[in-house]
This record gives structure tokens, C-alpha cells and sequence, in this order.
DNA sequence: AGCTCCCGCCAGCCT
DNA sequence: AGGCTGGCGGGAGCT
């Protein structure tokens, strides 16, 4: 099969053109989601994401283990992943919030710090419960340095502790815990990065230098914006590098201004955001069931909305019109955050999609009036 | 020169 | 036993 989502893909296979970003984490991770992203896309297989994107499978599990951090993916089975979507975040990473916030109100008393409380909570979403102090077992201590485990670590920290910008270095050691041996840190550092270079090209997080260090940052940009700060409302290009992950990021960074208030604390907006996004992909879920139950089986799991081609649920049109006008609302609230542009163009089609729905759903209720 | 992070080896797990 | 999964660190590209 072809590889339709390289984007210029003719060079990298040349030796003279070869360039290290062409083979970034990040960029693989943007047409990683490409491919699953799409119509009719629910469940991934790793050999043929692999194939399609022409490389080796051990990529393919980084990607897989960062994704299923925040929920955008979960495990079927050996080699098949579900596609949840972006719409799974917001829960995800409340979930871990509230994890962190658990755990740092239960082990304060033992870390002294708030970024130690990350690292001392080995739990995961899948696990809870198991936090052990030994670390005896061979496979809990794997368990504990997997990707996934540290990308959810690394999430708590931007939603778990006060600090709004975190340092390379001061993420490696919170996701180290009270081990400093350098080259734990080296290594850690390098999971770091590519964690963070996912991250970025999801447009999570950003990567900015610090303003005191000058050394690589990491701020969470998602929905925690605060409208006031420099790196919400421009791009700093000048400090960020310009090949692996940043290369999906050539546009500024998102506006936040449709979903954050100017009287509104970062807490309080985050809060809301998080309300809305729970609410908008509860309704997304009863849709999809509704979709399915009608319609055999896995052959859709969309996005925040379905595309105008679908099939019509089975709600009453009253019912339908309700849902119509709390999606609007929802929508005219919130705007995604993924600015690159393969999110851009899938967001262009559920709008697309969704007004059509919207006429549909209204003429036919105006029809059931006049009748 | 130091930072960044791709690459693939290989150990542990699963079927 | 063989395939799958993924931690790990060497070392090359990049700034």
C-alpha cells in the first residue's frame, strides 16, 4: 500500500537528502494520527500503521504507549489498538489529575516536594492501587519506567503542581523520583524528549526556553492557557527548534481566547474547559453507541462529531433538535486545540458535517410540526 | 561542545 | 518456541 500521509516522503529514503527530522517522533506521531483520524477508522493495527508509514514497528510503540497515555488510543489487543480520538483527553488527563491530586494529598507526608509526588505515584490509570514502596517486583519496576506510566507522569506534572513552566531538568528528576545517577538522568531525558515531542506535536505542550536558564521548558498549552502569558498568544520561534516535533508547529500557537474568559483564574477555566470536554464527549459517545447499535458493529468511532453522511440516530427529532442546539452551544464555546493542519482540515469537516446535520435535524422536525 | 533524539539491540512477556 | 513489546543507551545529527 501507498503511503499517502508522508508528507514530502520522496527524499528520506535518499541517503544524500536524508534529514534527521524527517524520521522525528513528532512528525511520525502527526501522520500517525493522520492515518487513524479518519473515516470509518477504529481500531489500528500496529504492522499496518507501521507499513503505512513506512517504519519499522518499534516506532510504532512509542507512539502507541505516548497516545494511550492520554487516551487518545487503548489496547484491543495483541498488536490492535481502539481509536478514541482527541475527545478522550480531557477525561484522560483529568483522570490523572485527580490521580495526582489524590496521591499528593496521601504521600505529602514522604516527598517533600510537589514534583516528587508525581514520581512517587506509580500508579496508572490501569492500575491504581499498586503504588509499592519496594519496587521488589522485576516487572512492577518495568511497569514503573514504561513510557506510558512516565508520559502520565509528566502530564501530572503541568496539572498536579503550581509551576506553569517545567524544565528539562527539573521534569527528569521529578519523573526520577530521588534517584539523580547521571546517567539515569541522561536516559530519562532522552524518554523525556521523545515523550515531549509527541506531546508538542499534539500541541499539548510547548517547548519554549526558559527566560532565566535559557535551557528547553515545557509549558502546557492545551487548555491551562493563560490568556496573558507571551507563549499563549505568540509564537517564539526564535527559542523553539526547528526540526523533530516543531516541524508540525509552524503555526502560532492557538488562540485560547474562545475558551478562556478574561474573569475568569486559570484554575476556573480549566475547570470549565475540563466540563465541557467531559460533557461534549459524553454526547459524542451516545451518538456513536447509537450509531453502532443501529448499524453493525466497529465500523465507526468518529471524532467530537459525526460526519453528515452517517446515518440518522434513533432519537426522536425533538430530542435530535436539543442535542443540535447543546452541540452548538458547545461548539460556539469551545474550539479544539489542535492547530496543525490535519486537525484543522478534520475540524473543517465535523463543522461542515455537523451544520448539515443541524438543517437536516431541523427540517425534519419542522416537518413533523406541520404534519 | 553540548543538546537532541533516532535507531536497533535484546530482555522480558505473552501465546 | 517464537512472536510481541518496549526499556535502554550508543552515537549521529543539529544548534
Amino acid at each position: 500500500m501507498s503511503s499517502s500521509v508522508h508528507t514530502e516522503d520522496s527524499q528520506w529514503k535518499n541517503p544524500s537528502n536524508y534529514s534527521r527530522k524527517d524520521k522525528s517522533l513528532g512528525l511520525l506521531c502527526s501522520n500517525f494520527l493522520k492515518l487513524c483520524d479518519r473515516e470509518g477508522v477504529d481500531s489500528i493495527g500496529l504492522d499496518n500503521a507501521a507499513d503505512q508509514l513506512g517504519v519499522e514497528r518499534r516506532r510504532i510503540y512509542d507512539i502507541v504507549n505516548i497516545l494511550e497515555s492520554v487516551g487518545v488510543l487503548s489496547r484491543k489487543a495483541k498488536n490492535q489498538y481502539r481509536w478514541n480520538g482527541y475527545s478522550a483527553i480531557p477525561k484522560a488527563v483529568d483522570l490523572l489529575k485527580k490521580e495526582g491530586l489524590k496521591d499528593h494529598s496521601t504521600v505529602s507526608s514522604t516527598c517533600h516536594n510537589s514534583a516528587n509526588v508525581i514520581a512517587c505515584n506509580h500508579s496508572d490509570l490501569k492500575e491504581k492501587g499498586e503504588c509499592e514502596t519496594s519496587g521488589s517486583h522485576k516487572n512492577d519496576n518495568r511497569k514503573e519506567k514504561s513510557l506510558m506510566i512516565l508520559a502520565q507522569n509528566f502530564v501530572k506534572l503541568f496539572h498536579c503542581t503550581d509551576v506553569d513552566l517545567i524544565s528539562l531538568d527539573k521534569a527528569a528528576s521529578a519523573l526520577l523520583g530521588d534517584m539523580h545517577d547521571p546517567m539515569a538522568m541522561k536516559t530519562k531525558s532522552r524518554r523525556l524528549y521523545d515523550i515531549a515531542n509527541v506531546f508538542v506535536s499534539m500541541e499539548l505542550i510547548e517547548k519554549i526556553r526558559s527566560p532565566d536558564t535559557g535551557k528547553p521548558a515545557f509549558r502546557w498549552i492545551a487548555w491551562k492557557g493563560n490568556p496573558g502569558s507571551p507563549a499563549a498568544t505568540k509564537s517564539d520561534d526564535s527559542t523553539r527548534r526547528t526540526f523533530g516535533a516543531d516541524i508540525t508547529n509552524t503555526i502560532p500557537k492557538r488562540c485560547r481566547a474562545d475558551f478562556s474568559s478574561d474573569l475568569m483564574s486559570n484554575g476556573q477555566v480549566k475547570r470549565l474547559k475540563v466540563a465541557k470536554d467531559e460533557e461534549l464527549k459524553d454526547k459524542n459517545q451516545e451518538i456513536s453507541t447509537e450509531q453502532l447499535n443501529e448499524h453493525d458493529t466497529k465500523e465507526f468511532v468518529f471524532g467530537p462529531f459525526g460526519p453528515a453522511s452517517l446515518p440518522r440516530s434513533g432519537v426522536s427529532g425533538k430530542e435530535k433538535l436539543k442535542q443540535t442546539q447543546n452541540w452548538e452551544e458547545l461548539a460556539s464555546k469551545f474550539r479544539p486545540q489542535y492547530q496543525n493542519k490535519a486537525a484543522s482540515e478534520l475540524f473543517a469537516h465535523y463543522v461542515e458535517a455537523w451544520e448539515l446535520w443541524q438543517v437536516e435535524a431541523a427540517n425534519e422536525l419542522h416537518k413533523q410540526h406541520e404534519h
